[in-house]
DNA sequence: TTGTAGGCGTTATCAG
DNA sequence: CTGATAACGCCTACAA
């Protein structure tokens, strides 16, 4: 059982295939009664048009490409979940490509994808991406794109992304509520845009409560990692033991720092209190749980692509399409570490 | 700047699309001179042949399907970067689709792939599936098939698993060497091979060090999650405070009980042990460090994607495959839980 | 209301 | 060694 093509229809019919085709897309010229046999028929053998055939008339592909930096990643998981849902229900079918956080191998992708000719382009910019021509270019080629997350101010793209400063403000503001004065920050790395937000926010929250800002309390995660929470963890013990709590950028540096305080029996969060970010499903898992701030990856995902879908249909209709930012919302999360 | 065609190198060389196109294949009958000539240009402009069009001759989509059961889960998605990671390498792009752990999804996903013309699928059964129709129809389709994980003892395709049987009963045997006697399985449903096989292995190991198997020390996860694990840990500290060690089917389950376990103030592993399978990332955060058998996922994943590669030569050559079981090592991880 | 013809970009066959 | 031609399956302007 080989798939089908319109000229089986149509021979087993007896029309052409002109009829055929334009009976299946509701085309007005052609007779109810013939449209009615068409799609019993075709529905009953289960046919559906050759998409690549389809391809090189319509130029429409059906297919998006999606680049995020890890594909291992509870975050990104979830993002693409929600992308993949949405895409499903406007039969778009997804091709998942990793840039592994590297900016040439992003610049690869970038490439792979517009070669393959696919409809749009979702992506999230790796962290050691630096300049934004590869991305510029795929608005050039006109190709619609939206990023998500690690997001470009300087591109002019659809973008989903959270509020990173005033997450991190809000989250830093819980633990100053709850008493700590002398809080550190494990911080991201130089470029993306989130991790300096979000290292704006708590310097912001600091500000406002008159609370001091330190250089030696900010510890930068370039990969962040458990590792580096760990790590981070050790050398504010030992030669910071003024600092009664920890904002980290992600959760898993959070989680890495619980596990060294879980090893050298300090209480948590009595001794130093230590607030993630995110919500990955292991933060809620660890003992004592992670306090840490909801990232809603699902829904992102679905944004995304929702905000492909419009652009290219206005495209279409050859209307103009201006970049739109959505702004997805966050929630504190209160555990057990704060 | 669109994309090119074999017709614009063909006028911007003078020549005609045909030895353009067989220059680039390195067809014998072109003169080298051309083919350098052709090939250098190309190179320059980065061209690369449109590959709907080429489908269209060649029945190649040079595109696989995988579908995976959950999108969000620490295996899988290393079995994905496996399998990307192969295929990318062999200029193959990637189709995910997720079944979400439901036949009738499931059921659909295939149809889709086959739909849009892949060259092969490559899948892991989701545990609700109880019949194997719709996969056993790939292979009438002549669509090369690999399972991985998940598989099926009935269906004749090549597969990529590792031995559950003999990985538990190693687990289950080195709890036993750690001097634990009473001990739970928290196992997995009843559909999937893997967690009959991980059940038989338990069961292999009391039997052989002559330790008392109770039907009542058995927990059905069905969802597999740590909740599950939670709850369970909770029976047995109230009903059945005999048991001294756990041996879990996933880690899911096992830190939901190490979870329970931590809030009740019972300590690990001397008052009771607990063991994992699958050595996700999140079993070295937990405290006390998880035990578990290490799954090499990304291995997995590019065994399997060489699985198809070689049987997809093979059909184009026309000669027979037969489907080939690739059994990939497990190691026992010993850390602070038992 | 139905059908004919041409072309999307590539590759394979065959003729020059 | 090179090139013209047909075909893959679909879509659409145009003719009947």
């Amino acid at each position: 059982m080989k798939n089908l093509t319109l000229k089986d229809i149509a021979t087993a019919l007896d029309l052409s295939i002109t009829t055929v085709s334009k009976a299946l897309k509701d085309y007005p010229d052609v007779s109810t009664n013939t449209k009615k046999k068409v799609k019993a028929y075709a529905k009953e053998v289960n046919f559906t048009p050759n998409a690549y055939a389809a391809y090189l008339r319509t130029q429409e592909s059906k297919m998006i490409g999606v680049i995020i930096p890890q594909l291992n990643h509870y975050f990104f998981s979830n993002v693409l979940k929600g992308i993949m849902n949405a895409a499903e229900e406007e039969g778009y079918m997804v091709i998942i490509l990793s840039s592994e956080e590297s900016y040439e191998l992003e610049k690869k992708q970038v490439d792979r994808l517009m070669k393959q000719n696919v409809d749009g382009i979702l992506m999230s910019i790796a962290d050691s991406t630096h300049d934004t021509e590869h991305i510029d270019n795929i608005s050039k080629q006109n190709i619609p794109l939206v990023l998500f997350d690690k997001y470009s101010k300087l591109s002019e793209c659809s973008s989903v992304i959270i509020n990173d400063q005033n997450a991190a403000f809000t989250a830093v503001e819980h633990l100053i509520k709850s008493g700590r004065k002398n809080i550190a920050h494990l911080r991201g790395p130089l470029f993306p845009q989130n991790s300096i937000d979000r290292f704006l926010g708590y310097r912001k929250a600091l500000e406002k409560h008159q609370l001091p800002y330190k250089k030696e309390w900010v510890f930068t995660c370039h990969d962040i990692t458990s590792d580096e929470g760990y790590t981070y963890a050790k050398d504010i013990l030992d030669k910071h033991p003024e600092i009664d709590a920890i904002f980290a950028v992600a959760d898993m540096p959070a989680i890495g720092a619980i596990k060294y305080f879980n090893e050298q029996n300090i209480s948590i969060p009595e001794q130093i209190a230590v607030m993630g970010f995110s919500n990955w499903k292991i933060s809620g898992l660890v003992t004592p749980a992670l306090s840490t701030v909801n990232q809603p990856g699902e829904t992102m995902g679905r944004k995304a692509f929702e905000l492909f879908y419009e652009e290219l249909q206005l495209r279409k209709k050859g209307e103009k399409f201006a970049p739109k930012i959505i702004e997805v919302e966050t929630s504190l999360v209160v555990r057990d570490s704060t």
